[in-house]
DNA sequence: GAAATTCCTGCATAAAAACGCAGAAACCGG
DNA sequence: CCGGTTTCTGCGTTTTTATGCAGGAATTTC
C-alpha cells in the first residue's frame, strides 16, 4: 500500500468514526506501529487530524466552544478564583455551584492539579472538560435553561450522596444579617445540598455582592466556613465577618 | 510500443483502479522503470495523474478522501437529521447519543415542536438547550473526556429508569452479520441501555458507516426497529437490511 | 509508585527517484 | 541513401525516501 493511499485511508477513518487508534491502524493496514505513528505526525502538521496519546481524533469534533469575553468584572473574578484555588489540594473532591466566578476558577486550575470536580452546571463543565488531568462528575437530571445548570430532586439526592472536602458557591447574595441569599428558588435548593454535602463549604463574591440581600434564603454565615473576595481579608468591609465567625481570605 | 500509446495505457490503469505502481508498469509493459518513471513524470506535470513515492494515484483519489467542507460529511449528515426529526411528535420522550449527526439533529429540531430529550451528551446538550420549548433532562456521571459523554454504572441506572417513546443513536458501524458495533467500551453500554429503555430504536448512519464493522458490539439488527441514512430507501446498499426486517427511511 | 503502553530518536536497509551518459532509433533536409 | 540532429531508452551511480528496529524517555494506568 502506498504512503498517501495509507494516509487517505487514516483521514478517511477518522473523519469517519472521529477517532483512530494507532494499534488498531496499524494491525488494519499490516505496517508497524512506527509507520502509522509517523503518518499521523504528518497528517497532524497539515491540520487534518489531531494527534493523542494512542492515536488521534477529528479535528471538527474537539472544542466545544464558549465565549470567554465580556464577563462582568473579570479581573476581580479572576482575583477571587486564583485565592480559591489555591485551597484545592491534589486528590480532593470538589463540589461547585455555576456562575461567571466559578467558570473562572475552572479556568485557571493548574494543569498538574489531579482532583475529583463535581457540578451541575453545562458551562462550568465544559471549562472542567479542557483539563486534562482532574475527574469531572456532572450532576444529571432536567436543565434549568435560565441558569444553564440542572436542577430537581434528582440532581439534589445525588448531591446527598457525595461527601465533598470542599464546595465553592457562586454567591449572588451575602448579608450580615441574612447570611446568603439568591433569587432562584431551584438554584437555592441545589445550593442547600451542596452546603450540606461538604465539609467545608467556601464561599466566594466579588464585593459590590457583599451587604446585598435577594429574596430567597440559601443559609446562614453560620453554615460557611469562608469567604473569598477580590479585597484584602483586612479590609473594612469584611471586618463584620471575622467577627461573626468566617475566615476571610 | 510506442510512447503515446504506453501513456495511454498508464493513464487507463490509473482511472481504472486509482492507483498504479511503477514496479508494476514496467513488468506489464516490458520496459524500465526509468522509463515508466519518466511517463508518469510528463503525466503528472500534464496533471492527469498524482505521482507518488512508487506509483502513482487518479487525480480525483485526492478529492474522495480529503473533504474541504468544516464538519464531514454535514449534508448528508443534515440530511439524516431531517428524516429524524420527522419521527418526532410532540410531547414524545426522545433519548439520544451522542455524535455529531446527532448535533445536527439538534440544531434542526424545529421551533415549536414540544417534547423531552435525554441525553448525557455534553455537546449535544449544549444544542437542545438553545431550543425555547423542549424540556431536557441531562443524564449525570463520570465524563469521559473523549466522547464528552457521561459514563458509567449511575448514567446507565439513570437511563433504565426512562422509558421513552424513541430512541435515536448515532451509530459508528453497522453491518448485516454484526449488527451495531463501536469502538469504546463505556459508550456501548450506555447504548445498550438506551436500547433497552426505548420502545423504538432508530439507527442514524451515514450510508460509508453501512456494512463497517468496529471491535465492541453494541446490539444485533434484530434490536433496531429503523435505519436511516442519506440514501434512498430504495437504494441497494439498503435492501439486505430491508430483508433482516428492518425498516429503512 | 510500579508496570505497561506509547513515543521519540537515531540508525540500518531496501526500495525508489534523480542524474548523467551513451547507444539506439527516428527524423530530416539534402 | 547519408550525415547530422533530435528523441527515446536503458544502465550505472548517487540521493532521497520509506520503513522497520532497538534503545531510552515519556505517558498512561492501575
Amino acid at each position: 500500500m502506498l504512503k498517501k493511499e495509507r494516509q487517505a485511508y487514516i483521514l478517511h477513518q477518522v473523519n469517519l468514526h472521529n477517532k483512530v487508534l494507532s494499534s488498531s491502524l496499524c494491525t488494519e493496514i499490516n505496517v508497524s506501529e512506527d509507520t502509522i505513528r509517523r503518518d499521523l505526525q504528518e497528517l497532524a502538521d497539515e491540520g487534518k487530524i489531531i494527534k493523542v496519546h494512542g492515536g488521534a481524533l477529528s479535528p471538527s469534533f474537539n472544542h466545544v466552544y464558549f465565549p470567554s469575553n465580556g464577563v462582568y468584572s473579570q479581573n476581580q473574578k479572576k482575583k477571587i478564583a486564583q485565592k480559591a484555588i489555591s485551597l484545592i489540594g491534589n486528590g480532593m473532591f470538589v463540589l461547585t455551584s455555576g456562575g461567571t466566578t466559578i467558570i473562572e476558577l475552572a479556568r485557571m486550575l493548574p494543569h498538574q492539579l489531579k482532583a475529583t470536580f463535581i457540578s451541575g452546571s453545562i458551562p462550568v463543565i465544559l471549562e472542567y472538560m479542557h483539563h486534562p488531568n482532574i475527574e469531572v462528575i456532572l450532576i444529571g437530571d432536567k436543565i434549568s435553561k435560565n441558569s444553564k445548570i440542572t436542577v430537581g430532586s434528582q440532581a439534589i439526592a445525588k448531591i446527598k450522596e457525595v461527601k465533598a472536602d470542599i464546595c465553592f458557591l457562586g454567591t449572588n447574595a451575602i448579608d450580615i444579617e441574612h447570611g446568603i441569599t439568591d433569587n432562584d428558588w431551584e438554584v437555592v435548593q441545589l445550593k442547600k445540598a451542596m452546603i450540606e454535602s461538604s465539609k467545608k463549604v467556601v464561599c466566594l463574591s466579588i464585593a459590590e455582592k457583599v451587604n446585598t440581600v435577594q429574596p430567597i434564603r440559601v443559609c446562614g454565615l453560620e453554615d460557611i466556613d469562608m469567604l473569598i473576595t477580590e479585597l484584602d481579608p483586612d479590609n473594612a468591609l469584611m471586618q463584620a465577618y471575622v467577627k461573626a465567625g468566617l475566615e476571610v481570605m
